[in-house]
DNA sequence: TTTTGGGTTTAGGTTAGTCTAAAAATAAGT
DNA sequence: ACTTATTTTTAGACTAACCTAAACCCAAAA
């Protein structure tokens, strides 16, 4: 099954609404999340339907097929390896890579994708802690939880943040926050939910709830 | 000014078909050269007019113009560049390298350009020995002959192959002769015009004169 | 100089992806 | 259950890039 690059990212983004499960997406929020118009999504809707990557049943929303999540995972883990090549080969910084792996991931080559990933060492996560998947759409999950719900004392990996916005990956740069950052957690504030942890066993940062909860660690 | 990805291909096709210069191209060769009809080639030829990449008179074929030929270079820039990456990174061979550039060299980011520039550690040549022009369109341009057209004990080192089909590059890598090496002529054959060369100071080499003439060299 | 043939352009049609505006279906409130 | 509000779909149009078939230009040969 082959699809276009507009296909391939409708797929992505009704993936990404769905959780990841086949729970029903509307065409108002896949036209928001696309950037286009509802009458846009109704037709390419159609299209995906006959290409049999989702259920479409007029008026009732779209469910994602197995072949389609198989297909959009493909989408991700290419995304997802450019984005590592980005960060770890090129040293872009976090927040510029988004666009161009936008692009990226287009390209229609497997010998491709299969080289970059011995390239970068089979890397299992991108560079905002999302998991890459296997080439079968296989995800490695680890139960990640904010830091904001960790107990004191406990330990963890810092392995994604949920709001991804430039401004907030530039702040984790400011105060020395990165994915991978082993932290423990050294005191929480009762009264506003702040916390104050320690990274890499030597700097200590104090930040607010919204802020930890932001940040996505597996504890250890 | 900005070009769709199939107005840099036709962009491409009528610098390669002027041979760098701005010699004047027909619709009908640019129409071989871009596997489509010449129907198609009229109606780009007046898009790629309006926006005076080229100077277009119905009926009389077209020219390049600097700012073209500019844009031109650019897109063979990014291809030659990633070409080498293909090759050099991840272990591409030689004849499985076009196809893939031929997409990658679209992606619009002047900033991944430049770091993949860095990256690779701004190569002058590209995997077939053909000249990457730097990021203001200029190309360093070497004499290179055909290595039959080289005199016996004459030095030099293989910088390109004319006919760069994937067989011939089967053949290069078999007789073990690449982009690179050092050769010298150790004799040659008046009455067919083959010839034999030492590559790298160790192996000899027996060749015909259509091989011999398919190899450039620059001489030292 | 007129004919003829090859190269080139125009006319009109197709597909992918988008849009606006209008119609239709569902959902919600009384 | 009926009317209203919201969501969704259809209808019709646009652009980019292609196509085929027909018309057109130009130049070379008779």
């Amino acid at each position: 099954m082959n699809l276009t690059a507009a296909e391939e990212n409708y797929l992505k983004a009704i993936y990404h609404l769905s959780d990841g499960a086949s729970k029903s997406v509307s065409t108002n929020d896949i036209a928001a999340e696309m950037k286009t118009k509802p009458a846009s999504v109704s037709d390419m809707l159609r299209k995906l339907g006959e290409k049999e990557v989702i259920n479409y049943r007029k008026y009732y929303g779209v469910n994602i097929t197995p072949e389609g999540k198989k297909l959009a995972l493909q989408t991700i883990r290419k995304h997802r390896l450019w984005e590592v090549f980005l960060v770890e080969k090129l040293n872009f910084a976090w927040d510029e890579v988004h666009e161009v792996a936008e692009e990226l991931e287009h390209i229609q080559s497997p010998l491709l994708i299969q080289r970059l990933d011995a390239f970068l060492n089979y890397p299992k996560f991108d560079p905002h802690g999302d998991p890459i998947p296997d080439e079968f759409g296989d995800v490695k999950a680890r139960p990640r939880i904010p830091i904001s719900e960790m107990e004191i004392d406990q330990s963890g990996q810092i392995v994604a943040v949920k709001d991804s916005s430039a401004a907030f990956l530039r702040y984790m740069d400011k105060v020395g926050a990165y994915i991978g950052a082993r932290v423990k957690i050294l005191d929480k504030v009762e009264f506003d939910g702040s916390v104050e942890i320690l990274v890499d066993q030597k700097k200590s940062i104090f930040m607010s709830k919204d802020v930890a909860s932001n940040i996505l660690a597996v504890q250890s």
